[in-house]
DNA sequence: GACAGGAACGAACGGTCGTGCTTATTTAGC
DNA sequence: GCTAAATAAGCACGACCGTTCGTTCCTGTC
């Protein structure tokens, strides 16, 4: 790894703290700069564009998503247990990649979702991405009859991923010490009902 | 209606809208005053400070919300069908007062949970009421044996809000026309299980 | 018809933003 | 150890930010 990419790695690991906090419209060519001692320009550089860091940013934290959520879920049995590896990591992942703001897409999610270009573009890649391991997850499951035949994956991806939401909401807006333990409440729930297949 | 306190409702009107897409923060004096075809200087007369212009503009907003979502519900019958009008009234509000950016609380609760200020305590304030009245609506549906004893009103209030969150996220960000249409079958799984009170 | 008050305006302030240029320094290959 | 290329710095730009100030306009009262 040459000098550059050295100091560019350095700059993306502070551009996801930083921008876990300020979102990805106030990471500021400045404020990162100045955070690592770094002239604007110099800065500037590694990137050409501001859209450009915005993007790699999402890049750099979807590889560390992918490194710290996903990959060490696929360790666990497959089916329910990988199932809730998955929720317990993303639990603990805005602490893990150090993002003192609360994890980064869904912080870019509500400030993208009205502003069209490639870095929302590649946010909906990734968001779609994951609501589709959460569903290929469940899908296991029913497969390894953990789950019952007639549950809709997708569906179940959808109200699982409504449970993380909520829960970085009551944690993070409302300074709820208790909301990780009602997530679980609210996924376990939803496993049981999986198991039973009322709906 | 003096002339000032006229101009000042079209003033946090428009605020309400530009807010939703740009965020509190993004809502600049500037643009603002464009689309009023107003000077910059004669708006910002009007508050004094921008800080002052978001809280006024969430306390806009949560007077329109009271108004087309919480009212109205309560002309429903006591228990799950109030439950049910408060959830589609909610559905629905982003498009009732123009916001065509998405709910603004939604948009403020990840802009501020990490910008201490009179903005972000008062917006914890209403998030806190908001997620009562549901709590409350629940309560009630208990006393009206709707719901099993054993339900957790807190709990389902957080819940049913996660499914909010999701379909937010879905249908803004991800421009899922399903969205609306999944929400309301994770709601009746949610009314059903509290029904049943398994959990 | 002089006057007072509220409302809006236009210009300007200091600051920060993203982004170019040009120059200096460091790094890597021989 | 020298040289060429990569990397960082310095400086300046135009745009926009929130905010202030002095002025003008309009309305209604004595």
């Amino acid at each position: 790894m040459g000098k550059g990419e050295q100091t560019r790695d350095a700059i993306l690991e502070q551009a996801l703290t930083l921008a876990s906090q300020v979102g990805l419209e106030g990471l500021t060519i400045g404020r990162l700069a100045g955070a690592l001692d770094l002239s604007k320009s110099g800065l500037f550089a590694h990137f050409r564009s501001k859209e450009a860091l915005q993007v790699q940013t999402l890049e750099r934290a979807a590889a560390r998503f992918e490194e710290v959520v996903v990959r060490p879920a696929l360790g666990a049995a497959r089916g329910e247990p990988r199932l809730r590896a998955l929720f317990e990591n993303w639990l603990r992942w805005p602490r893990i990649v150090p993002q003192p703001g609360g994890c980064i897409f869904v912080a870019a999610s509500v400030e993208l979702d009205d502003r069209p270009g490639p870095a929302r573009d590649r946010l909906v890649r990734l968001q779609r991405d994951w609501l589709d391991v959460l569903a290929g997850a469940v899908r296991i499951a029913i497969q390894e009859g953990h789950f019952h035949r007639k549950v809709d994956p997708d569906q179940f991806a959808f109200e699982l991923y409504g449970i993380m939401l909520v829960c970085h909401h009551a944690s993070r807006l409302l300074r709820d010490p208790a909301a990780p333990e009602r997530a679980r409440r609210g996924f376990e729930a939803l496993l049981a009902r999986a198991r039973a297949a009322r709906a």
